[in-house]
DNA sequence: CGCCAATGCTGCGAAATCCGCAGGCCTCCG
DNA sequence: CGGAGGCCTGCGGATTTCGCAGCATTGGCG
């Protein structure tokens, strides 16, 4: 994702270092069943008990999962320091502001991953996703009104060395939105 | 790296309420469409610290953004309260053994929201929204492998009264994934 | 104007949690 | 056999969380 995984210690408030684990790398990732790291049923178990409550104490997490404390926290811990998972703030974006969202499908001509790049420095992109289809990439936009939004769209993604043409699906409504897989 | 996992924490996540009195923040919140929450300046530089780092100290929170540790904490539970925000695990679903993702743009006939809901209820569909556009939803969905993938698209989505076709993207890559709403 | 209720911040002990570290078991090789 | 590495437990001490009482500000109202 080309964030970074925020550590979870700290107590010192300019410790923002992070850890850097590849996973921009795996997500080539086709491997048969045998790419996934150290997943066991016990961090997967971890993993769903903070996907509850991401501030859930080490102790409450132990018992639910039948570890001790100290074992659960060098868990996650590991899990963060790996990539395999972050915790994190999310919000909705019309309540902090936002209210106009797109889905952009984009075609392209030349090398699909260098348009893909420069969307990502975009910060109103928030997903930026190369796909099979009718369209070469997919991303979500996020803007604060209607102007962001046709600038973002017509002046900056267009302006993209690459960009052959877009289409915009402007979202209406969001019904569904969550986070949960893993847990099914 | 890519998705996320994440789940509420206690009883109904999606309560997004308003708040009767229509303070008048000076941030970016505004009302417009009922849904106007009270997100002052200090509200969106905790949820900052907390999209950094969802497990940061209160008091360190506090010595960011000004406020006392008590504060801060009244602050953050009020916005979990009111579904303003969440703090919650995220995970790739790669390393959770999910091997296929696809958006899948929807043509409806007959009444759109129905569908919608229907869609709602699939767990394989992280995602639902309404759009305007050439589609009238989009559906991103998270599957095990291929032959899930085509089963949900197949048998489930266009079993859906009112379907009348589909459109897939299968991913390819993962190229950006944030979460940084209201950080901008 | 004064009063009252509501809201939001601070400060402060007590309780709970986090954190580092010292072992104790295992397993895996050389 | 011996040692390195991985993972767990248990344990104090530092830190954080939690609940509550005070205080200041704001807005409604007679």
């Amino acid at each position: 994702m080309h964030s970074e995984v925020v550590s979870s210690r700290s107590a010192d408030p300019r410790d923002s270092r992070e850890s850097r684990s590849g996973s921009r790398s795996e997500s080539r990732g086709e491997s048969r069943n045998g790419s996934s790291p150290n997943l066991d049923a016990v961090s997967l178990a971890i993993i769903e008990q903070l996907q509850e409550d991401g501030r859930r104490p080490y102790a409450a997490i132990g018992k639910a999962v039948g570890l001790s404390e100290a074992a659960v926290r060098q868990r996650v811990q590991k899990l963060l320091d790996q990539g395999v998972m972050q915790i994190v703030a999310v919000t909705d974006p019309l309540t902090v502001g936002f209210r106009r969202q797109a889905m952009v499908g984009i075609h392209v001509e030349g090398d699909v991953e260098s348009v893909a790049d420069a969307l990502t420095g975009m910060s109103e992109c928030e997903y930026v996703v190369m796909t099979a289809g009718s369209f070469d990439l997919m991303v979500e936009i996020v803007c604060e009104d209607d102007d962001h939004l046709l600038e973002v769209i017509n002046r900056r993604i267009r302006a993209i060395p690459g960009v052959r043409s877009t289409e915009s699906f402007v979202y209406l409504k969001l019904k569904k939105q969550t986070y949960m897989w893993g847990t099914r």
